[in-house]
DNA sequence: ATAAATTTGTGCGTATGTATC
DNA sequence: GGATACATACGCACAAATTTA
């Protein structure tokens, strides 16, 4: 044979780039074997053969007396509905909070739920996409992974909306996906009601610990800074911290957190620090505590989420409150409205002060 | 055709058994297609067809010019492996702390989580089934539906037990279903060790409240019930309240519930009670307080599980302790290497007493 | 090292079965 | 019932890869 490929999987090949460009109405369609055995001048066991790799893709339905039809948008499944959920962590953080609204909804609504976690790995993410692509869902919740670095997997998302399977991002977005609503935290203005509160509460030396890998980190430091300077504050670099992923275990042993931790202790160069979530803010705090040299409460600290540990710490932490659960029961609802064919909009929830013990006024400071 | 089913799927039966049963040998092995043709009587053609099943199901390899091997153990997969994990709820209760558990197992491993939610309805139950058995996972664990009742869905476990794909069933396991392994809480002695507690402490006037509808409860129950019985506790029949899963959300407002109030209400005929779990000892505490004409201190509750909850109550919850993360860190650790072909024997693991406050001696109450 | 034999892969023709319209 | 279309089944020929002599 030329070219080396067989008969069958060139024509499988060709019929799958038709199919993809719509060259085949969605309803009844894809010539029968006898016409593709004419046209492309093989035997119908060839056509069979190479029809049969288009059915393992889930790209045609053969029904036996009626035809081989194209299947356009979502695989119809007998049964129940199966929504595929992709965060970074399952059991960590405010996760199970999230999920939690989630599996509310979606149980109420008797849709199957199918989670699976990233651990804010692209490869991850295409490896789990590539199943979900697969016919295996019929709408898809997605927190991204890196975001601020954009997707190499927006292949995978446009093949999910060439299948009519609806997809809505939490938390973060890609901003290179333009058609797909998401529903996230008003990061930047967490940012500047951070800077805000810190300002409002006498501190003058503020400093800030952000992540720069993700969409949540990059607003809620690009928020702070600006409230910050739109205030008349100037920040030195030295009392910003900037971190990835990556040092996410240790930030505070690595040699940029060991000399941001020199800042902190001396109240003449830094007062009080903006933490890009709780977990990081009782890091700081643990942090301090083990130097030993000031005592937490001379430092004011507020962080993002208003997670667990956030009242479970001496000081309790004061804290910008994520909805949680409620944010995930919008998410849900917004998905199953998608699936129902309703267009939704993109939403930015607002934060809530959450005040605890962490950030006091600072003439209160003993 | 006879039977109705096709010759080639009944050819791919007879081999898959047979593969299973470890007739061939793991190396080079199922015989050529020549001889599968005479062996069966049955044209070349259909041979091919028939093995193109198994090859779909990962049980065999098939080499040009070399073979058909047959694939003990894994089907190696090109990238991650992917674990699939049944449980009844993924954020309720306990589930997220053994989750967890999994989670941190499986991400050590590089493997990916795939988790959904069957609300103990057998049903939801096998349509996911159904999926996962589509050659999606690579293991699967499975935390059973109402287990005492057996399982409609035995076909699909053995379904998948023919594929190679391992299981490893947890909190309970289908009796039916002889080859798979489980780890399991050692329920009947957890019911031994409650009643053993509550007679140790002072009390008199036993009751319990145990669910029957799945294996943990009616064990829990049955070993409650014997260890009073062999330790000369005869417990009439009004202070034994079974419940089942469809009455887990207004037990306490059904007759049946309403009437083991009125008797819990008299210390005169109940001292005491034993509760399936940490939830509906809670759900006790609240309904007596809100019949107000005892106070909680003057019932001694036991519960199992040791949930967050039973910190948090007034009294805290005295309880037997469920291992929670390091429990799913087990079964996590078993699956695979179940994964790695090693057989795995079951585990039942021992509860741990908790003691708060709530199963006072029985001289201290006020 | 080469040739021959073996084994799976590809391709075609034909006949018949069965579901759908 | 008849026409149509996919499903199953068989037989044959040759190609390509591997193993064996």
């Amino acid at each position: 044979m030329l070219e080396g490929q067989p008969k069958y999987l060139r024509v499988a090949d060709i019929l799958r780039r038709e199919i993809a460009e719509g060259v085949f109405q969605d309803g009844q369609v894809l010539m029968t074997e006898e016409e593709l055995r004419c046209r492309f001048g093989v035997s119908r066991q060839t056509v069979r053969q190479a029809i049969a790799q288009l059915e393992d893709d889930g790209l045609v339905d053969r029904r036996r007396g009626s035809g081989t039809y194209v299947r356009h948008g979502p695989r119809k499944r007998q049964g129940l509905l199966h929504v595929g959920v992709l965060t970074s962590y399952i059991t960590d953080y405010i996760s199970p909070n999230i999920l939690s609204g989630i599996e509310t909804v979606m149980n109420q609504h008797g849709v199957v739920m199918n989670l699976s976690a990233t651990l804010n790995d692209p490869r991850m993410e295409k490896n789990i996409l590539a199943r979900m692509t697969d016919g295996q869902v019929d709408g898809l919740i997605v927190e991204p992974c890196r975001s601020a670095e954009g997707t190499p997997n927006a292949d995978c998302y446009r093949h999910l909306a060439e299948r009519n399977v609806p997809v809505i991002f939490m938390n973060a977005y890609y901003p290179e996906l333009k058609g797909m609503p998401h529903v996230i935290m008003d990061d930047a203005g967490g940012g500047r009601a951070a800077a805000a509160e810190i300002l409002k509460r006498g501190y003058r030396k503020p400093g800030c610990v952000f992540k720069t890998d993700d969409m949540q980190g990059a607003e809620r430091g690009r928020g702070f800074l600006e409230e910050m300077k739109e205030q008349g504050m100037e920040i030195p670099e030295e009392n910003i911290l900037f971190f990835t992923t990556e040092d996410r275990m240790d930030l505070f042993d690595t040699p940029a957190g060991r000399r941001f931790l020199e800042q902190a202790e001396n109240p003449e160069t830094m007062d009080s620090v903006a933490c890009y979530n709780d977990i990081f803010a009782v890091r700081l705090m643990e942090a301090m505590r083990k130097r030993g040299i000031r005592k937490p409460r001379e430092l004011g600290i507020i962080g993002f989420d208003n997670a667990m540990v956030s009242e479970m710490t001496r000081p309790a932490l004061t804290t910008l409150g994520h909805p949680k659960e409620a944010f995930g029961s919008l998410v849900a609802e917004k998905l199953l409205r998608m699936m129902d064919g309703v267009r939704q909009e993109s939403v930015r929830m607002p934060w809530r002060l959450v005040e605890r013990d962490s950030l006091p006024l600072v003439n209160s400071i003993v």
